[in-house]
DNA sequence: CTGAAAGCGCTTACAG
DNA sequence: CTGAAAGCGCTTACAG
């Protein structure tokens, strides 16, 4: 157990100076300041009551909060079931709502008893992850990567899965596959998407066209939306890959209601990171990944690096996602083959 | 901010009994000890660290913790965005895995930091609420009711809207419904919509047949399972009452595989906590409570009872739920109208 | 079984 | 801006 008595030693100041710093309290020189903060975080310090410390592991969004998707229930089921099996308590964690102005990410998460943090993340708000992984502090980041810089996460990696789903699309006679983007959120698991749809569509020499890309929040409304307007076009696509599990419920559930046959009219290759796929009828073709894992080895993974010295190499893991074929995919109808693009043209302009 | 000179003087020891007591030493006699833990509840007591208390909202089950439900992450929505609006912090708590043994409910909260506790629970463990609540800890029980005990709680009832939801099923000529009922987790919940289901049918003079009962669990599959079982009678319903969404959707989904048209063949009238009945085609008829508020509430009405003598006067709150009547309910097809029973004898035996 | 007192972790006027 | 020292909350041998 870490005292401010040690941190004072391994920092060379007095215990007086710790205080302050853990404290935020102005007149502490930058330079110690930093001293004393990169001590605290390799001593693993903790506040104590008494002879007992806290050991709380922090769930928290870097940006706005918003808990509440299957994503995150089934996160917090896997990360539940590993808490069962620790000695650590979770905590939910709004960062932004009373960090205060000037304090670190580490006296801050200290202030809160937390002693590591499993992070959420935007394209917008990478660095903040950064930032806390620079600060030496216990962090792990979930659902992104960062391969320039030595933050630690872990990451499902749905590139090659999804290429083998549109590659499926093509295979089945598909030519105009749109896509339904949700990269509002901009993190890397939809720029894979992106480029896999890309890559395979360019792989099979087929023409992109901007008219095919959809880009749309990540709600059911949405998907409702994106097929009432692809269906509305002068050549609608005949297959779509949406890579939002919501997204891909709305945009199946619009289909029935309109009477577009799934997957005669349109094959739907969606996404999936729960059971959803199951939950619709008929169930979806999607590329999945297991949230719950997700959760429950992000727990794992961190829970080691608290406490003393710990924190000594980086955990950047990748963990894949697979294709499931189901009844939402299949061969475009004779009647819609009259949207094929002209084949031989395309192979020229390629 | 009370300390443990206060809770000293007021329950009239001095302060090294109350630590032992907060300790749970052993060597402390049962009658002071029960003194100090009332004076410990009484003052709003909770470990401080220098002049940091801490500020923790538990959100605990009191039976073995399962997150993960599409209800689950729709309180935990509420919980987090009435957390933006507060000062406090949620941490979810398994209230059995580290609470030693011979420790009160109040000294293993105050052991965690935790200053109140929102509770889950189920018939089994409705004690551990009495418990807690008598121990004067400021507590709320979501999602289930009290009314001999002075246990705080909110509650959804269902029972009138689940009458309105069978009312609906009868007006439009059903006669053979059955009950999907999920009362193997025995909350109040489940047996308000249970006696719904058998008073609305005596109401109509429908004669209860037990072969229509299906009690299942609360997961997808077995939705799935009780249309084979049901579809396999001799005389199969024409309208069925889920009172679970996953149960529900699982049923939907199965009846769409089985080629069973929903509703000419089967109505369901189902159960919604979230938003699952627009996850599904053709949109389901349900009895709906909104989770989301219910989190959101739960957290605001329990805050203002944590701290220095304001847990006053009990709070006891139900929310209304409602039916919205989408496109899984019509009238029986004249196909299966040969299933009707005879009423003439009905009525005799009523 | 209980209290007075020593002691630890932390914070904060006070001194320089 | 920093430290020595007084002081608070809490815990724990020690005494009875």
């Amino acid at each position: 157990m870490s005292t401010i008595r040690k941190v004072a030693s391994d920092a060379n100041v007095s215990i007086a100076t710790v205080s302050r710093v853990l404290n935020n309290n102005p007149g502490v020189s930058q330079d110690v300041r930093n001293r004393v903060l990169e001590s605290v975080n390799r001593c693993g310090y903790v506040a104590n009551v008494g002879r007992r410390a806290t050991s709380f592991l922090a769930w928290a969004y870097t940006g706005p909060s918003s808990w509440g998707s299957a994503y995150d229930a089934a996160i917090c089921e896997g990360l539940a079931s590993a808490m069962d099996e620790s000695e650590l308590d979770l905590v939910l964690l709004n960062v932004h709502r009373d960090k205060r102005a000037g304090e670190s990410y580490t006296q801050f998460f200290l202030r809160k008893g937390v002693r590591g943090v499993l992070l959420w993340t935007t394209k917008r708000t990478r660095d903040v992850c950064e930032q806390i992984s620079e600060e030496g502090f216990p962090a792990l980041v979930l659902g992104d990567k960062f391969e320039d810089s030595p933050v630690d996460y872990i990451y499902c990696d749905s590139h090659s899965t999804s290429m083998q789903g549109m590659e499926h699309l093509i295979a089945l006679g598909h030519r105009r596959i749109a896509l339904a983007i949700s990269d509002i959120i901009e993190d890397s698991d939809h720029a894979d998407r992106l480029t896999a749809y890309e890559t395979s569509l360019r792989e099979a020499s087929i023409e992109l066209d901007r008219k095919l890309y959809f880009h749309v929040p990540a709600s059911r409304p949405d998907g409702a939306q994106i097929i009432r307007s692809m269906m509305s076009m002068a050549e609608p696509p005949t297959a779509v890959f949406v890579t939002d599990p919501s997204v891909a419920v709305g945009a199946l559930n619009e289909c029935h209601k309109l009477g577009i046959s799934v997957p005669d009219d349109l094959s739907v290759l969606g996404f999936d990171d729960t059971d959803v796929r199951y939950r619709v009828y008929p169930n979806m073709t999607a590329v999945c990944q297991d949230a719950r894992r997700l959760g429950y080895e992000a727990f794992k993974l961190l829970s080691p690096n608290i406490g003393e010295d710990n924190h000594s190499k980086t955990i950047q893991e990748t963990y894949g996602t697979w294709l499931e074929i189901n009844g939402t995919t299949g061969q475009p109808s004779s009647k819609r083959a009259r949207f094929l693009p002209d084949v031989t043209r395309m192979a020229v302009e390629n």
